[in-house]
DNA sequence: CTTGACATAGAAAATATGTTCGTGTTATTA
DNA sequence: TAATAACACGAACATATTTTCTATGTCAAG
């Protein structure tokens, strides 16, 4: 006889015991007791928050400090992309941007992920990001640097006029940066940097657009 | 016949004080107890902590939550710079970068900080770090546009080859960013465009270093 | 329908934590 | 130097908070 099975991953309390943690303690600074857990999230009794508390910390979504009141802390790893205690947004880096082949599915490799003050972001959707890496020469026409990372965001609705994108040229063959025009049934790419000169593609249908680019953050090395 | 005078500003304690709520709270992910600040700052009796935080309260560097354990947050106010409890860093925006004096005080403006994430910062220090916001297309040589926000950490010893530091030309009267090399008594500034080319300066003492960059930051319109 | 793991409840017991109070010390200044 | 208020101590006391225990409900598979 078998005995009924463990949920898999995250049930609808859960998700609400990890929201009302992260909720709480952005709001007030300091982590929730159990009792507080059991108001918000409409828990009746303490054991109970007890009990799913102690599940999200062997699914590593927190960490307890037995013996410290209010001793819970919320580790990274809750929704893709988690807005924390103090407005930082995490998006995944789901690759690189060379001429080559682009990326298609929207995999996210908690590993690799980069963080960024969610105030620097336009908009409030946050969950629609992702970053890529830049790697080689290819974009210095756009402002950007080999290594530079570039934060984007999913197209949505149509790409408006001015907006920095990520195309992708079928007949080309590569991935560029390019601020976005369309004209008289073309399409002008625009380079970031004012001494170049625009890309007129007569055919629309050859570009394929992969993102709206958000932000750029170029590290530099050494201290 | 006058009583014991009331410390101005902050005493050593308080600091420490200050110290020890910022480092516990980034350390565990939630606030120290009374006894844990005894601990770490050093203090002997819980009812002088609780006595230096009730001034801080006044002082409205914190707020207390009564009533609720490890009910302490930290307002932001403390060190013009300040490590918050998710690894964000706020770094003051000191002013602009054009073809015109530099910035020389370090002045904080409260107002204008940017916030960055401490894990894209190199070294540990977070303290003598600036930003600037770049206007004008004069930097479009070192790959930073119009707009930009430059962050920059003070120079603290000799600049390394290879940094990429902002530059106060004396005799051309112009700021710029550029990778630094120190060559035969010379000094090169190599554009981060790797299709410019470097400008030499014979004389080293015509070149004096602001900062020294440690990202770029370049935000996207829109949304 | 029986079993066993999951899930919920309530409350007492055990801790962790904050507050108060009497007392002592030090620096100021009239 | 005497008065005063800021500052320091420690322990008793009052709360806040978590743990633990016991009892019971639910569900799915055998």
């Amino acid at each position: 006889m078998m005995a009924r099975k463990k949920q898999k991953g995250l049930g609808e309390k859960h998700k609400r015991i990890l929201d009302v943690l992260a909720g709480f303690t952005t709001e007030n600074g300091y982590p929730p007791s159990i009792r507080e857990i059991c108001e918000e999230a409409e828990i009746s009794s303490t054991s109970v928050a007890n009990y799913y508390l102690d599940r999200l910390e062997e699914l590593k979504y927190i960490q307890r400090d037995r013996k410290v009141s209010r001793g819970i802390r919320l580790l990274k790893h809750y929704s893709s992309i988690l807005v924390s205690a103090d407005d930082m947004v995490k998006v995944p880096v789901v690759g690189a941007i060379v001429a080559s082949q682009p990326m298609t599915t929207f995999e996210t490799h908690p590993e690799t992920m980069i963080d960024v003050a969610g105030s620097l972001l336009p908009g409030q959707k946050v969950d629609d990001l992702f970053a890529l890496e830049v790697s080689g020469d290819s974009m210095v026409d756009a402002m950007v640097n080999d290594g530079d990372i570039v934060i984007m965001r999913k197209p949505q609705g149509p790409v408006k006029n001015g907006d920095m994108v990520a195309v992708w040229l079928n007949d080309r063959d590569e991935t560029t940066l390019k601020y976005y025009f369309r004209e008289k049934g073309k399409v002008r790419l625009q380079p970031a940097n004012p001494t170049m000169g625009p890309i007129i593609v007569n055919d629309p249908s050859t570009v394929e657009i992969h993102g709206k680019v958000v932000m750029v953050v170029r590290q530099m090395e050494a201290q």
